[in-house]
DNA sequence: ACCTGAACACCGTTCAAGT
DNA sequence: ACCTGAACACCGTTCAAGT
């Protein structure tokens, strides 16, 4: 859990790695005496093992504070508290630890379903569990986006859309296409709310005053409505697009 | 030109720089008699003076060639036939040369406009913009999506979908939400595009066979469409999409 | 089986030096 | 004003050595 948001130390990159709060113990005192050993050591002394898992959590929290870009394996492995190459006993490279970055963030979507509700609300319900992704792991989205994933975890919210469209009594074809166009959607709000989270992260309000010094000429309308753009109800205009999806849906399957 | 495309040796790591085919003057030989020197020099003797657009042109034939992650500043130097240092006095750092990168390619986007034409229709032309730039530079598209634009370049489709949204008949706040509905499924494409296309680079035709170890139990309809689904006729699956939004749209319009 | 340090071939960028 | 090489602090990964 704690490495899911690493401490602050990891983000700097400068200052040597401090010495582990390891029992730093020359010779290793053997037990000769029953201890009952596991109850020995106090309590957060043993490091607990490494493993895939704990190394694709913490290249996560990494991501999260730091962005994609500055996930290394080195700074994973200081995060661990581990020799760089430890990791790759258990990851075979870099290109493999984001993949499972990738699917450890898909395997977090929610995709509870229930079969006997409207199949317009199971629609919904779907691609709104894709923008709750987008905001639990704003910056481990463009990872999750740049692998495609015929692993299980990927295919899961296909699996979905197609019993959802099949409940609409769609024919397997455009029960496919139905679903390619929930789905991107779906990605299309996510890139968008993630660049608008990266930019206001950097700036306080970003666009209000560059919308000022365009040519007038060119831009009527941006600069007539620049007060709506600056807004962002991104929950909104998340809705909003979703229901135009959905209610063109539900008259082709209403003409079908 | 030739820079779009770099030659095959900027792919190759390993091998050292060949000297360049440069007029290798130990002594530089001043024309004492005026010879008109810019007919001097044989064809392509005169190297091109280093500019910002050429780098950034350089950057994506790279992009382009072998991967956005493959992009580096001492591969642009290379390819240029430059020292990296000299980059430098161009750009002034990576990031910038990306947000050329970006600018670059947006500025691409075929933006020609009808306003005579019916709203619907030039709607749709603006989403197939995107789904042109998207095939034009599939390589550069995460660049373009991971850099925010408040350029002019950047805020030139928003203006489009703006004026095509009022031609509509939308208030401003509809206006606003109509765009963004439609950016977002244009950028979605792109990335669903984007996919496809790594996909097919790396294997022969990729998810066929890996939908047959999928669980019969928790994928049954990716199971029976599977065929639907190895077949990709992006055009349809795009236009389909596309379609709904601009119904639905309609529909609102007709209402307001 | 798991961990590790040294080494190699890369990075982006600063700096001081050249023209 | 533009170009450059050396140097620095980083990368991912191979290899050989340890337990």
């Amino acid at each position: 859990m704690s490495e899911a948001t690493p401490p602050a130390a990891a983000t700097t990159r400068d200052e040597p790695r401090p010495s582990p709060p390891e029992p730093v113990a020359p010779v290793r005192p053997e037990p000769v005496v029953s201890v009952r050993p596991e109850q020995a050591v106090p309590e957060q002394a043993v490091r607990p093992a490494l493993t895939r898992e704990r190394i694709v959590r913490a290249a996560i929290g990494l991501i999260e504070a730091d962005g994609p870009e500055a996930l290394s394996m080195r700074r994973v492995a200081t995060a661990l508290d581990v020799a760089v190459m430890s990791l790759y006993n258990h990851v075979p490279n870099k290109k493999a630890l984001l993949e499972g970055v990738a699917e450890h963030v898909a395997n977090r979507l929610d995709l509870a379903d229930d079969p006997s509700a409207p199949w317009p609300e199971r629609a919904r319900a779907l691609v709104r569990a894709h923008r709750k992704m987008a905001r639990d792991f704003p910056r481990s989205l463009t990872v999750v986006l740049s692998h495609k994933v015929d692993t299980p975890a990927g295919l899961r919210p296909a699996e979905r859309a197609l019993a959802v469209a099949a409940a609409a009594g769609f024919d397997g074809p455009t029960s496919v296409r139905a679903m390619r166009a929930l789905l991107a959607y779906a990605v299309g709000t996510q890139m968008r709310e993630l660049r608008v989270a990266e930019a206001f992260a950097h700036l306080g309000t970003p666009a209000a005053d560059s919308f000022a010094r365009l040519d007038p000429d060119e831009f009527p309308h941006v600069i007539a409505l620049a007060s709506e753009l600056a807004e962002n109800d991104t929950e909104a205009d998340f809705e909003f697009g979703l229901d135009l999806l959905i209610t063109a849906l539900q008259l082709r399957a209403a003409r079908a």
